[in-house]
DNA sequence: ACTTACGGGACTTCCCGTTAAT
DNA sequence: ATTAACGGGAAGTCCCGTAAGT
């Protein structure tokens, strides 16, 4: 959640031999997780869309768990570089706390728009995915989920907290929560997006979001803002 | 979305023959589908679920299929009656448009408190959860749930243009994308409960929703709100 | 085998409530069996065909196997009609044994040519085709089978052996092979019209069982035949 | 068809690993289906015979019916072999085409009356069970069906006429034909011989046809033959 | 590291047959 | 006599996983 799905392969350095074969199932199993679900996302098809074969996905999954597990744990970790990635970016734009919070969300929102190759799976969260078939999974990929949303929700709160110093809200929220609705309104509008076959929905509920920040902490509220 | 998980039995009052039975299978297999995704939800664990047989199943759903557009079409019908009669209860309520639009939000965040029994699967959209495995599904199943989404949308889209004309928001918005955010923020609040395995996260995105709402439109803002 | 192959309704007299229903069933399964063989022909196929359900089938037919013996024996029946017919027709033609001989197997061949509707199931033999998936039959169904090839061998055998007084053969053959013989070459062209997909292929056959009578018996052989 | 009924195990010499299992499957299947046509010829009665499992038998045969077209393709292409090595024999055995006619027929009614095993399926043309349950199967098969025909009328038919060149026939027939009928006696045999419950029957059938070529084009008919 | 053959079980589908009701 | 609901099991397909081989 909260980051341009990028399913490009990755940059490592040092391939050892057969780290390429363990990302492109990473790769193509994510793009079916996408469209299928877990449980759809059968091993045969993974090596169909690879052009690998069972041997060599056993070889670096010895169970198909070790798979969800692989994706979800690459996921989170690219959802962590990309959020730390956008708070450099907001820090470097601004010192105000709150033109750093309006930048970051204002940066999920441009990715969002990025535009995706024809064959992309629809857009979605790799974690919603595995949520909704979620006692399908081990409690070790549900830990991962957790502190993948705790670590998102902690980092942003640290940002909020130093907004509510500056700009006293004009209602009472915490922090946390604000970190967390943040999280929920980018998965919200990506379920909402799949429901309308209408992607761009996203878009319309992360500005929604912003509206709700600046009603929230802006303390002079001109009409300086555009909404689509 | 945006309606306490009702499974309990329907209340009609003449059954034909055949008809408890095949709800049987309907309650059942939505409880599984919330635990584990359609693919997860098997008809033998639907049938180890009801003490039916397969016979009686494939009597009623000839291909599993089936079984899911008998689904999402129940939970589409009692999401237009969950949200026809809070409606009626807002406008019962109160005859100021922003009043019945905050009374009705109010009353999913209330709904969404109610207990539940322990044995119940942990809350969920049975939309996302198909979404989440959209190429699965038959474009009978996508109509039934962009259908059910545009409902919601017009629906509440017709109370916050009401609003609109009586209280000028603060920031421009439109009514739809308004109708449509109040749906996506329950549904992510519903993934949030999920991936932090805490149910009570999707109350405190409801509430973000009402703050929204009360900054956008209430003209005298005071501390009167209750937080979490 | 040795007839034409007549799905048309029967003729009885008296119907009984009922035996409309029961003949429906057993003409739909004649069609189908031709088609997909014994095992192909579902109780749900028949069903479709006739458009009649699955109790009216059980009262007629208490098991499936019930059905392949009334089949069998209706055909075999029909069968003997069609034989017994044939013999009186060639009685009243000529009195020269030899000469009511060919006539019969005239008769055959006219009867072969005579068009079927378009959606015919292709010209084959029910009893062949129960000898195909023999194992899957009881001892009643293969005792009637038999029986009906005994009555056709015996009744022509009769005549072969007036034939064979009256006119040595070249060959030294037997009344009952002779009888066989037809029965067999009927049998053959019928495989063969399927395995190419043409059924005038039987016709060809038919001719040199013809041929062959000629050759066997007839003392002055001119050229008066006519062959394809 | 025109052939005993070889199953025993192929002599090739170099097998790839695998290769053994498959010819087990189509031996075993082929076995079944002259007892209990195709769909009476279960997955699991295979697996009974041979011992092998589900997952062998899928992974030589995805689909059922690809078990059906490789047991065809090799029936033909051993019919093809048989007819060939007869060939080749009876052109050894004599320069005159009529005596290599002949000897062919009689070399097929020797095969037929070889000895079979106690335990071997009653004698009969897979081609035949198959075409008894023509839709069952698909439009590859009734293509390998017609060209394994037509391999053996062109074979046979261009023998014939060397036959009729040097021995006018005494009645006018095209050569085609001919070959077909050997064929076509061939299999009514067979059919004959499981109505009856009396294999032996074949034999009668194939003397009748070799009568019927001497008949045709032996110049000098002495009673030199026998009979059974 | 990667391949092919195989093992074996789970899942959907299909089918024969029964039963309660009319 | 005929229907719909249902029972229960078998069949084909699919799929995860193993193992011997290269």
């Amino acid at each position: 959640m909260m980051r341009a799905m990028t399913l490009t392969a990755h940059d490592s350095v040092k391939h050892r031999r057969g780290e390429g074969t363990r990302d492109k199932f990473l790769d193509a199993a994510c793009a079916l997780m996408l469209r299928h679900g877990f449980n759809g996302t059968t091993v045969e098809r993974v090596l169909a869309q690879t052009g690998l074969t069972k041997g060599a996905f056993f070889h670096h999954f010895p169970q198909k768990s070790h798979l969800a597990l692989a994706l979800i744990e690459r996921y989170a970790a690219e959802g962590r570089e990309s959020l730390d990635a956008a708070i450099r970016r907001a820090e470097l734009a601004s010192d105000d706390p709150l033109q750093q919070l309006l930048f970051l969300q204002r940066d999920y929102i441009e990715r969002a728009q990025l535009p995706t190759p024809a064959d992309a799976p629809p857009a979605g969260c790799l974690m919603a995915c595995v949520a909704y078939e979620i006692e399908e999974h081990s409690s070790q990929v549900r830990g991962v989920m957790r502190e993948s949303v705790e670590y998102f929700r902690n980092v942003v709160a640290a940002k909020v907290r130093y907004v509510m110093e500056k700009y006293p809200p004009r209602m009472p929220v915490q922090a946390e929560a604000v970190a967390e609705y943040l999280y929920a309104i980018y998965d919200g509008g990506l379920v909402l997006g799949r429901l309308l076959a209408e992607p761009p929905a996203l878009i319309r509920q992360l500005q929604h979001a912003e509206n709700y920040l600046q009603l929230l902490f802006q303390p002079t509220l001109q009409q300086e803002q555009a909404t689509s």
